[in-house]
DNA sequence: AAAAATATGTTGCATTTACAACAATATTAT
DNA sequence: ATAATATTGTTGTAAATGCAACATATTTTT
């Protein structure tokens, strides 16, 4: 075998990095879940659903803090939640925070029926995706996202 | 304590879920990969860049089994090799596969100069990402997930 | 042999998304 | 006090993306 050939072997590509499984993975779920909603005839898309939920969560947040939950930018934040508004999932009012004007929201009576509506459709499809794969290694794999995620955090610089 | 509450307290969160942790960190990877990008004047996008990774290690793939691999349509992988071969990184070649006509590509010596640069420039980058992290628990993850893909790999409806 | 179905790549369009500019208000600096 | 800066939300726009429709060629069905 060649040098070249055996350095050629060796080379660590982008493709085989944790990095580009991760993104891989992703967005196959999405796909996954995005093929659930309209299979299931939910009328919300998936990040209305995400943002639902954190508006949950977080009762009388602003619309700049759940942009950095969603991570999304205010201006499609704002468009999410106009949706959400209009369909009647969450109520939006002005108030204060450090005495800024600023739109905060809560989830209504109807939006809260719709979260558990879908956690119940959707609940155990999701669940059958990891049949095959050991819980505990379901929790370890969450637990070090979660770690990674939180250091990612301290470098990414964010401009919402 | 009411059973309400506790019924509350309980409940289990969509954004608590393996999913959108999963969907979240992926996010923000990517976000930190586009920064870098730009930070380091590299004149491929994270997309080129991934797909003129994946030719290099699959010399001769034809377009459609690419858009297989990196999970973009027919449209956009045809869109990400236009201007990959238009910056002078591939070379594109009509070809048969299976008595079908098809267009096969392969990396140029300036493809894979620009590769190898491109490698070259990031990888303390990205490695410093996660050196706050147990480098078994980065192997762990990265398996789990690639076993979690394939998975979803056999789930997803893929049209392509 | 003719018709229907399949495979491959491209084009057009509608949706999503990110980013910049703006409007309104509040704080800080000079 | 006035000007500069910062916060929050909205609007506009350009780029990315996915999907359907099309063109071409081949295979399968009838």
């Amino acid at each position: 075998m060649s040098m070249k050939t055996k350095v050629d072997c060796n080379k660590v590509h982008y493709t085989d990095s944790i990095y580009y499984e991760l993104e891989q993975t992703s967005r196959l779920m999405k796909k996954i879940t995005v093929q659930l909603f309209t299979k299931l005839d939910i009328d919300l898309t998936m990040d209305e659903y995400a943002a639902l939920d954190t508006v949950s969560v977080n009762a009388g947040i602003c619309q700049r803090d759940l942009a950095k939950f969603i991570l999304k930018d205010r201006a499609n934040t704002g468009r999410i939640l106009d949706s959400l508004e209009q369909k009647g999932f969450i109520t939006r009012f002005i108030d204060t925070k450090n005495n800024r004007l600023v739109k905060k929201m809560g989830i209504t009576e109807n939006g809260l029926k719709e979260l558990n509506m879908i956690d119940s459709k959707i609940e155990r499809y999701l669940k059958s995706l990891t049949r095959k794969i050991d819980p505990a290694d379901v929790d370890r794999v969450q637990e070090t996202l979660k770690s990674f995620r939180i250091e990612l955090e301290k470098v990414v610089e964010i401009n919402i």
